[in-house]
Formats: structure tokens, sequence, C-alpha cells
RNA sequence: GGACAGGUGGGUGAGCGGUUAAAGCCAACAGACUGUAAAUCUGUCACUCCUUGCGAGUUACGAAGGUUCGAAUCCUUCCCUGUCCA
């Protein structure tokens, strides 16, 4: 492969490269000497549960493996023992340790599925940071300006709004950059709401007397409610690690729009290609997307699976071949209408709560009241606190379980 | 160190002695519609108990005390945040 054809296939995805012609000298001098070049995407250690947004930085990240590179995965485990600076949340309480040894573990299992084991070296920043005294530390902030540091948009932004701004987080961007300098990095890969962090590490490498490294960046995934980026914390992900057929549910549940995005930026499809799905049923073009999705995390018969539970389970109303058996613990007492004896039911709110299909107890009799809860064998929309039966099939909203009275029946 | 302004439910943000479990909006949840979704409409949106009732009780407006028959609302102290002055 040519150096252009190289920089031609790593280009693609990005939105920015800084500076591409330093990228493009390197390209050459690794044909050259045939030292690969080190590319650095850093992660944080409190959310080791990736999701397909992650996908697309990793996604490169590979493509510089495809080519010799050798990528660095860094957990900033520093940061994850400080707690996390990102505004709104105040600060999270500081992780152990263990705690970050163990996400870091889950990280490898999840990260291997795109990136070459071979290929990949993992790092975590305390190895230079725990060893940096204080004196450093000072001396670092010497390399900076309160001024440029103020440039970053979300300080700039809430310091004219006067909302607070911690010391800590102002010397995160440091601390980002200085992983660059201790690993000597020739390309730092990150989201575009990382730009700012990763510019900071060029100039701090220059400042080290070392080469500036090229700065790339990925869009940022939104996330399925089409809004806010794709996080944990917001639940609008796709978690890489989910079943089939829970990720091919949630692919169908974004929106028609965001699908085109989707189509983009976690599939390979060319876009000519996906002009030409423009001309489907947004549903078949959307079914489509969650089979290429499913393909990648899966596998293509699991796929094919997620897409039939689909079909039966939510454009059917069918009752979903997974659905759990409950024990009916709940068997209560209930007035015999007018002839004789009282006759056996079921208490449908602790039901409903001990089964998680409510949180609470007042939550549940809120669905019972709105009509969310169905008694499936008979087509009986319930509205009352209580069942007149003690086996039956419950369906709450999307939820379902199967409810039995004996316990040979329970297996 | 000083002066001033603030801290309310998942998020915004009203309320400033009593029909306030706390307006409105957003998010969320359920229902209708549907192409799965979006949009739209309707309802709900602290917890517990039961006799499931427009029921009873318990907690909740930074924290702790206090004044009141009664406080998110007034007072005191403390904690936190911002602005200005040193």
């Amino acid at each position: 492969m040519t150096v252009k054809d190289q920089l031609e296939y790593l280009k693609k995805g990005f939105v920015e490269i800084i500076r591409e012609q330093d990228l493009k000298e390197r390209l050459e001098e690794y044909a050259k000497t045939g030292r690969p070049l080190r590319v650095k995407a850093g992660f944080d250690p409190t959310a080791p549960d990736l999701h397909v947004g992650h996908t697309v930085l990793l996604r490169k990240l590979k493509h510089f493996q495809d080519l010799g590179h050798q990528v660095i995965f860094l957990i900033g485990d520093m940061t994850g023992m400080i707690g996390d600076p990102t505004g709104r949340n105040v600060t999270r309480p500081p992780m152990t340790r263990a705690q970050i040894n163990d996400n870091a573990e889950t990280y490898k299992a999840q990260v291997f599925k795109i990136l070459d084991p071979a290929k990949t070296e993992i790092r975590f920043n305390s190895e230079w940071m725990d060893g940096m005294k204080f004196e450093d530390v000072i001396r670092l902030c010497g390399k900076y300006t309160v001024a440029r540091i103020l440039e970053r948009d979300d300080f700039a932004k809430r310091y004219k709004e006067g909302s607070p701004i911690s010391m800590h987080e102002i010397l995160y961007p440091l601390v980002q950059g200085y992983d660059s300098v201790a690993l000597k990095c020739d390309v730092e890969l990150g989201g575009t709401d990382q730009r700012f962090n990763l510019l900071v590490g060029r100039e701090l490498q220059r400042d080290y007397g070392q080469p500036p490294q090229i700065v790339a960046t990925t869009p940022l995934l939104e996330g399925t409610d089409g809004v806010d980026k794709m996080s944990k914390s917001k639940n609008n992900y796709i978690g890489i690690t989910e079943p089939a057929k829970v990720m091919y549910r949630k692919v169908m549940g974004i929106s028609d729009e965001l699908m085109w995005r989707y189509y983009e930026l976690l599939t390979d499809a060319s876009l000519s290609q996906i002009a030409g799905l423009k001309t489907w049923h947004p549903m078949q073009a959307k079914k489509n997307l969650a089979t290429l999705i499913v393909t990648d995390f899966h596998s293509a018969s699991a796929a094919e699976q997620a897409e039939n539970d689909f079909e039966s389970e939510v454009q059917h109303h069918d009752e979903p071949a997974d659905i759990e058996t409950v024990l009916n613990r709940w068997i209560i007492r209930m007035e015999g209408s007018s002839i004789g004896e009282p006759d056996l039911g079921t208490n449908l709110v602790r039901l409903l709560h001990e089964t998680s299909l409510a949180p609470s107890r007042t939550e549940a009799e809120r669905l019972i009241r709105a009509g969310a809860v169905e008694i499936v064998d008979h087509g009986w929309t319930i509205r009352l606190m209580k069942c007149p039966l003690t086996d039956f099939t419950i369906r709450v909203g999307k939820k379902w379980k199967k409810i039995v009275s004996n316990t040979q029946a329970a297996n």
C-alpha cells in the first residue's frame, strides 16, 4: 500500500485531522524506517461497559493496527481515583484500585472484539502520575496559562454563567496531555468533544521536546434518543455485550432520521449504498440496519433470530419465547361472587412489585389503574388490585411473566 | 477577611407562613394511533398500608436547631456555590 493509499484509508471517518501533513510525513517515515506509530486513545475507567458509540473510535484504532501500528489503550485510572470532572455530575465517589482493575479486565474482554491484542498495549496513567511529586505537578502547571485553559468550551461557558469550576477540573487537560508526553505518542484519537484536551497534548509535547502528536477526532454518536450523545448515564446506549435480541430491539427503537446516522457511523455501508437504502420502506431499512449491527457483535444467525423475535413479540404482540415463569407466592382469598365459599385469587400489587414488573407498590397500583396490566390468557385488561386467578400469563407494558401456582409447573 | 446573591423533586424552575407531595416545562412510564419509530392526543410521575377510597399514614424543599396551632416559606448556627471588594 502506498503512503497515499494508507492516508486515504486512515482518513475515512474522521471529522478532523490536525495536521494531515504531519500524518503523511510520519507515514512516510514509517515506510522508510519501519518504526510503527504509537497511537493512543484514552478511556474512562468508571464506565467499563462499552457501547456502540465507542466503536466508532475503536474502528479507527483498528485501522491503524491494520497498517501495522502500535495502539495504546490508555485507561485513565488516575482520573477515576479522583472523581469525574464532567460538569454537572457532582463528584462521584472515588474508585478503589480493585474496582479499577476489575473494570480494566472488563474493558479488555470487550475491546478485543475489535482490536488485535497482539498490537495493543493497555496502559494506566497512574503509572507515571503516581510517581509525580508536587513539585512536578506545579512545574507541569507552569506550562499552561489560565486564559488558555479557559478557552475550552465548557469552561468558558460555565465561567460565563457563574457555575463552579474546580481546580482539579482545570488540571485534567494537562494530565491528559501529559499522558501523551509520557507515552511519546505519535497520534491520539478521540471524540470531537476531546479536541481541546488532545490539542493540549500537542503543546506539552512540544514543551518537553517531543514532536507534537497528530490529533484526529471522530464524530460523537447520538444515543437512541437522538438528542444527547450516547452514554450509559443517559440510558440511551446500545451496549456491545448486550444480548442480540435487546440490541436489535434498541436499534428498531431509534427514529427514522437517526437511522441514517447510524448507518454512516456504525456500518461499513458506503454513502452510495446508504443513498440506495433511502428508497426502501423505513422499517425495512431499519431492520436491515439492526441486522448489520447485531451481526457485527454477535453473528448472522443471532441476528436472524433477533429479527424473528422482534417480529413476533413486538409486531405481532405474541408471547416471548423466553418468558420467565414465577411461582405464585401472592395467593389470597377472594370473596366468592354469590355462591358459596371464598375463592382463591392473586394480589397483583405485590406480585408486580416483587417480580420487578414495577419498581414499587405505589407504582404497581398506578400501572394497574392506567390499564397497563393485561392477563394474557383471558384477554383481560385488569384494573383491579386483585386478580381472580392463580395461574396466568401477565403483561405489563412490554414486560411479560408467566405466573403459576404450583411448584412442578414452575420448572 | 468583608459586602451581596443563592442552594427546591431525574433535569430545569415557580412558590416566600396554612386548599403544597410542592405550579409550568423537559425527561421518564402507561394507554390510543402507527410502519418499529417519530409526531399527536390522554393519563401518570415520593414511599408504605389496607377495607383500592377522589382512603390512612410516613418521609421530602443544603444540614442542624428554634419561633409558631401550622414552615420549603420567619429566626439562629453551620456547610456549599457565585459575584464584587481586599
